[in-house]
Formats: structure tokens, sequence, C-alpha cells
RNA sequence: GUGGGUGUAGCUCAGCUGGCAGAGCAUCGGGUUGUGGUCCCGAGGGUCGCGGGUUCGAACCCCGUCACUCACCCCA
């Protein structure tokens, strides 16, 4: 015990038991984003600090008080990246992307890193897997999208989520919203929580996702608050109503949250969240919307976009919660004799370049490989018993069939191949 | 960043008002040197998170610190 280091907070260690689980569903996402027809892209864990602090919003509590910030030794201003949509976007503006095509699907997976006080499905590191579709400013995109992220779980088995969506809007009518907002709580406003009295000047929207009871009573002595979806310019409420026909047709199960906002400053019109209760308090799944002014306000052209990205951490805790486990088992265990041992690693390997093969290492007893070999639950038993290696034959017993074997080294690989298939 | 709770064997946890650090599971070995997860016997494994203090004596009381955890905040 006390060993001399521990990880970093906020940080930990994945241990083979997760990262059987983690690979697992890495590789459902894999063949989910190659069937919509995303290609992976991989950018810079650490980029320039001005980058996220122009993408993510000056005032935004992640460039505030959750950034990584460090300069190198040549005195670089940089940050460890808290999101990934601003180096993807920089990544497509660098490297002109948008002048080989129209519209490009990207998808991506990594850890990031925010500095917050730490919780269960809460870490300094974590990990995120996520999308970024650029180009098309057309509903159908939201709709691909979303379809995509709710895809996603399902490869997982997470199902019986319901994603909440919403329009912001643009930052003009987002804007003008918020003062409407002051005016539909300025009856009330100095009986507000401190938070949210401090909310009502800075990000009014967040007010109305407060928790305190007292908030809640208040606005039960209010009429009905604004809602933001009636107060879009007309394009955008022409691009909602689309948005919201598209997932019915295709079928995807959403329900309108009014409240929804999302935590970076460049989203516009859609946004969309995904949350597990069974996470608690840090139960937000993971989340996107649009970002049409992101592109240009990073010196690109007007170009549109939309993403998402998912909390990969959480959704691994959902997934042990609900008992998933993922094994690699053993398929083939080699029981060697003293006089064998030699024999019993060359043919270990010569099984490997087919099969799953384990064989003791330690010299140990014939007793106490067999007693191994019954906990591992391999399948297959090799015995190398001296006298049948005498005679350049080898024992196979098949513990599914209940069947024990004699055949020569030779005729091994063949026959595993025939017993697995059947 | 704010306020609570918890740190004892690899894991889950006991440990009374301060008096020799324990159990179950797991691991390893054995049960006549050639056939399995059960069963029986045995063994190894501890800086009681870490550092101070009080005391004849501290896992236990006090202070500090680190980590985890719950809620807030924020969000993935």
């Amino acid at each position: 015990m006390a060993p001399k280091h521990q990880a970093p907070r906020g940080t930990r260690d994945l241990l083979p038991e997760d990262t059987a689980r983690w690979q697992w569903a890495e590789a459902r996402a894999r063949e989910v984003f190659s069937r919509y027809g995303y290609s992976e892209i991989r950018t810079p864990i650490f980029e320039d600090y001005e980058l996220f602090a122009r993408s993510s919003g000056e005032s935004s509590d992640v460039v505030q008080k959750e950034m990584y910030r460090f300069s190198d030794l040549g005195d670089r201003a940089l940050a460890l990246r808290p999101e990934n949509t601003a180096g993807v976007v920089r990544a497509y503006l660098e490297s002109g992307m948008g002048g080989r095509s129209r519209i490009h699907k990207l998808w991506y997976m990594g850890p990031m890193f925010r500095y917050g006080r730490p919780q269960k499905g809460r870490y300094r590191q974590f990990h995120q897997i996520g999308a970024e579709l650029i180009g098309s400013a057309a509903p159908g995109a939201d709709v691909e999208m979303i379809a995509l992220f709710v895809d996603l779980y399902r490869a997982w088995g997470i199902d019986g989520l319901t994603v909440a969506v919403n329009s912001v809007g643009t930052p003009a009518t987002r804007l003008a919203y918020g003062d409407l907002l002051r005016a539909w709580l300025a009856p009330v406003a100095t009986q507000l929580s401190a938070d949210s009295q401090a909310r009502l000047v800075t990000n009014p929207l967040r007010v109305l996702d407060t928790k305190s009871e007292v908030d809640l009573a208040l606005f039960q002595q209010l009429p009905a608050p604004p809602r933001m979806v009636d107060h879009l310019d007309a394009d955008s409420a022409d691009h909602w109503a689309a948005v919201c026909a598209g997932l019915d047709a295709v079928g995807v199960a959403y329900e309108v949250d009014h409240g929804l906002v999302r935590g970076l400053d460049y989203y516009t019109r859609t946004a969309f969240e995904v949350h597990d209760r069974t996470l608690g308090a840090q139960s937000a799944l993971g989340g996107g919307g649009r970002y049409d002014g992101l592109i240009e306000q990073l010196g690109g052209p007007p170009t549109p976009g939309v993403g998402f990205s998912i909390g990969q951490d959480r959704s691994m805790l959902v997934l042990q919660e609900r008992g998933l486990s993922v094994e690699n088992p053993t398929v083939v265990l080699v029981v060697a004799m003293d006089a064998t041992r030699t024999a019993a690693q060359t043919l270990a390997r010569e099984l490997r370049q087919e099969f799953a093969v384990e064989s003791d290492l330690e010299g140990r007893s014939f007793n106490a490989q067999m007693k191994a070999a019954g906990k591992s639950g391999a399948r297959f038993l090799v015995i190398l018993g001296e006298d049948e290696w005498q005679r350049g034959q080898v024992a196979i017993k098949d513990s599914k069939l209940g069947t024990q074997d004699v055949v020569a080294p030779s005729a091994l690989a063949a026959l595993l191949r025939s017993r697995i298939t059947a």
C-alpha cells in the first residue's frame, strides 16, 4: 500500500477489464460512422490557447476556469483541448478541405481536458467520440447528425434514450430572447437565488434550468415563460420546422426541450442532448448542435456546420452498470509434463498463429496446470503426455463435447478449426 | 470553485469506551510424480492513504495533506 505515485487528480487508468469494453465500443462506433459515410480525423491534443478562447467564447466557463493552459519552452501560449470541434475546424481550414469539395463528414475520438472538481463521470482527462458535418446548412444535415448520434448509442445497446432538441436561433435572436426572459422575470428578480440573479445578468437563458426550489416556486407565480422557438428569425423558424419534420420522418424519438441551451457560445439553431439518470448529477451523455458562424469566426469563408460529441467515460459507465461484459477467453490450453515442456511451448506458438492459446510458463505441476485449465474456461485442452508424445501423438479434450481424442500434433489445427466452426 | 461523506490485505468489508491488525472472496501449494471449476488441508499477502500532534500506549482522538465520493456549479 501507499505507492510513491498516484495518477494525477481527475485522471485514471483504464485496466484490462475496462479496455476490453472500450475497444468493443470503439469498434462498434467505427462501424456506424463508416455506414454513415464519415471518415476519421485526428488532430493535436493541444492547440493555440487563442483557438479555444475564440471559438468557445471568452466568457464561457470552459474558457474562464476549466482550461488547461500552459506555455511551452518557446513561450507559445497553448492549451490542452477542452473539446474537439475547434481543432477539427482549424484543421479543415488549414488543410484547405473546403476547396476540395463542399461537404465533409468527419469523426474523431480521444481524450479532452477540463479543470473541474472531479466526480463520478466527471474527469479532468475524459474522452469524447464525436462527429462534424461541415458545409451543409440544410435541415437534412441536422436530421442525419441526430440520427447518427442516437444510432451510436443503439449500437452499444443503450436504447430507450430520448434526445432533447431545441433551437437556439442566431446570436441576434438569442440576445433579444434574453431580454424577453429578463422582462418575464422582472417581477420576481430580487427574490431569486443568488446564482440565478447572477445568471440573469450574464446568461439569462440559464436561469430557466435552475435547481433552486425557491426559484421554481417563483416561476409558478408567473405566466408561462416565453419560448425561444417562438422568437426565431424567419429562416431559423423554417429550419426548425424542417428539422422536426425530418426527425419524425426518419423515426427518431425526440422531445422538444424549450430550456435547452448549450455550454459553448458557437451554437446556432439546432441544439440537442441526451441524458441518463442512472449517472446521478453528471447525467449528460452527449450533445451537439449547429454552428453556422464558427468557421467564419475562425478566419474561414462563411461555412455552416453541425456536430456532436459523446462522453465516452459516461457511456462506458452506463454499459458497465447494465452489466455488459466483453471478454476474450482462452480457447486452447496446452498442458505439459516434465519431459514435454519445451515441446509444449513450440506447439503453443504454432497454434497461436490461428487460435487463442495459453500454456504454463512456470514449470508448474501437472495437477496445478489442470486446475488452472478448469478455471480458465478454455474449451480445448491439449495434453502432451510423455507416453503419447513418444509415439508422436497428443491428447485433445473438448469440454463442450465431453470427448478426448488422440491425434498427431500436425492434425491439431485442422481439428480445432472444424470443431470451432461446427 | 462551494459544502458534506469516506480512505484497514488484490477485492468486499469487520475491528466495542484508545490496549497483540481480522474474516470472506481471490492468489499460491498440497490431498501418493498422468486428467479439470466442487470439496478438504495449508501458505503467502498490511507503513490501517500520507505527515504531524495528544497519550504509558493511536487503525481508533486532534490538526494538516492527498485521493475518492455525494450535492452545488458546470458539463461530457
